[in-house]
RNA sequence: GGCGCUGUAGCCAAGUGGUCUAAGGCGAAGGUCUGCAAAACCUUUAUUCGUCGGUUCGAAUCCGACCGGCGCCUCCA
């Protein structure tokens, strides 16, 4: 059974479908107004985890991912560079989709963006304004907060508290200091759209009361984001969703910690901010992927380069076992040993951890306890059948690779091809172990250090000499 | 001021009432194997879970106080 953490109710609960045969997820996306950060790539990763799970648990997920791209931030930026807010925003939908694909994350099944369905928003806008919930100031058009009576019911904040607060900006022509805009009448020189208040855009959190709601259906069944986006963000999209389609928004709703570096919250202020496109130049979409899912989703993380660097080193353990099952599905081997192993108890163990709200730290553990256990039993027996390999290499297509993708088999596929430069290698391979039987060492070992020094590394056993090519992503 | 999260070995990090004399990764030490390496395996590395009390037959896990760290309440994943 599988317990989600739900931010509404505060508690863990069996995770029920609206419907099993095609279960609904919506996940915030980025603003694409610059690369985004190794904060943004936590959540795009652990949202694109559980989607993988839920398939692994044999659901079909529809995945939508909006892409703001009408935005304060986006028009900011088109005025300092002096380009236009489309080309920013399309440079970095770019960019985008560039840096998912380098995390080895699954696209979504739709992407919508808020310049496509401005038809949608205008049309949300005047239903909230048809009921009352909005208000128009001068082609301003505000939600009316006052008129929601569960505001703050996913933030558990109360509307007589937020004021209290005095951390918001007084803004003259708003009724209540809480109340948020639904449309911005557009100044000089901004990007517009037409619409019944005049010129303008929409506000910030209304883009996915619509798109979600057109993609997905008036309610459905989770939507995830970053834990900063719970107030205002999250709880606005369920005041207007909810006040305009007299139905419940969300089943379930997922939050992701925050990414810290050295105990703080990464921010530009600070100084100590990364993109994941930086990052992807020193350490593998692999590693990354490692060190996020060891810590659980819903927790601080704290990032550092030591971090990435003990997650490459963890990795190198399943890209050995890997190595070694692909060598040696390449031999025809099918009249060796099947030693008795119960691939099912860690199946079990894998599935019960990330049934119990995505224990995704407990469920790596299973897989490493698996990879130590296997390598126990391959270093007890020799000749031992392809068929054991090949339940090997299932479970780890399973869970390293399916549910977490920090393994790509297809990596090592033309390890013992007849490639001509593994038939180069073969033959230097070869040649060394003359030397080695003739006790020239000196020659056997400068061959070795060569072939080392491209990336080519040697490894002797009782019987035979085996080799790895590092890089091979590169 | 309001709301919420958090403090587990050298580092990262699960576990939230008994199977915990506490998983897993990194690091460190020793060993097996090897011409030497590498890889792999074995052993060791927290009698203890911020501190002090309490509840309980039993607590890292519940309650209270205290100390420390962080976040949200304003754009933010």
């Amino acid at each position: 059974m599988l317990s989600i953490y739900n931010t509404l109710t505060k508690r863990k609960e069996e995770f029920k479908p609206i419907n099993p045969a095609s279960i609904s997820m919506y996940v915030c996306g980025p603003t694409v107004y610059d690369y985004f950060h190794i904060g943004n790539a936590r959540s795009f990763i652990m949202a694109d985890v559980i989607r993988r799970y839920l398939e692994f648990k044999g659901f079909s997920v529809k995945y939508v991912m909006n892409l703001t791209d009408v935005d304060d931030k986006i028009i900011k930026k088109s005025l300092q560079e002096k380009k236009e807010t489309k080309f920013i925003s399309e440079n970095y939908v770019e960019a985008f989709f560039e840096d998912i694909h380098k995390l080895k994350i699954k696209p979504a099944n739709i992407y919508p963006k808020a310049t496509e369905h401005m038809d949608d928003i205008v049309k949300l806008i005047e239903e909230l304004e048809a009921k009352h919930f909005a208000y128009n100031i001068n082609g301003n058009v505000f939600y009316d907060v006052s008129k929601f009576k569960d505001y703050g019911k996913l933030s558990g904040k109360k509307i007589n508290e937020l004021e209290s607060g005095s951390r918001i900006e007084i803004n003259e022509e708003k009724k209540n200091p809480l109340d948020f805009s639904l449309w911005k009448k557009a100044k000089i020189g901004e990007p517009y759209w037409n619409s019944p208040w005049g010129n303008g855009r929409p506000g910030w959190h209304i883009e996915c009361s619509a798109m979600s709601c057109k993609h997905l259906g008036k309610t459905f069944d989770i939507h995830a984001g970053g834990n900063d986006l719970i107030f205002p963000h999250h709880e606005n999209e369920i005041a207007q969703s909810e006040a305009a389609n007299d139905k419940k928004f969300v089943n379930y709703w997922i939050h992701f910690g925050f990414l810290n570096i050295n105990e703080e919250k990464m921010s530009k202020s600070l100084g100590n901010f990364f993109t994941a496109r930086d990052i992807l130049k020193k350490y593998s979409a692999e590693a990354i992927r490692l060190s996020f899912i060891q810590t659980h989703y819903a927790g601080p993380l704290n990032f550092s380069e030591d971090l990435l660097a003990s997650s490459e080193k963890g990795l190198e353990k399943l890209k050995n076992l890997a190595v070694r099952i692909m060598e040696e599905l390449n031999t025809q081997n099918n009249s060796g040993i099947i030693p008795a192993f119960d691939f099912q108890y860690y199946e079990d163990n894998f599935i019960s951890a990330m049934d119990d709200n995505f224990n995704s730290p407990q469920a790596s553990a299973v897989i490493f306890d698996f990879i130590r256990d296997i390598n126990r039993i391959l270093a007890e027996n020799n000749n031992i059948s392809n068929e054991f390999y090949q339940l090997i290499k299932s479970f780890l297509e399973k869970t390293a690779v399916g549910v977490f993708g920090i393994l790509d088999f297809s990596d090592y596929s033309t390890l013992n091809s007849v490639m001509l430069e593994d038939s180069l290698i073969k033959f230097l391979v070869n040649l060394r172990i003359e030397a080695k039987r003739e006790k020239n060492f000196a020659l056997s070992d400068k061959i070795r250090d060569g072939l080392k020094e491209l990336g080519i590394t040697l490894q002797d056993s009782k019987d035979k000499t085996s080799y790895k090519k590092y890089n091979l992503n590169i």
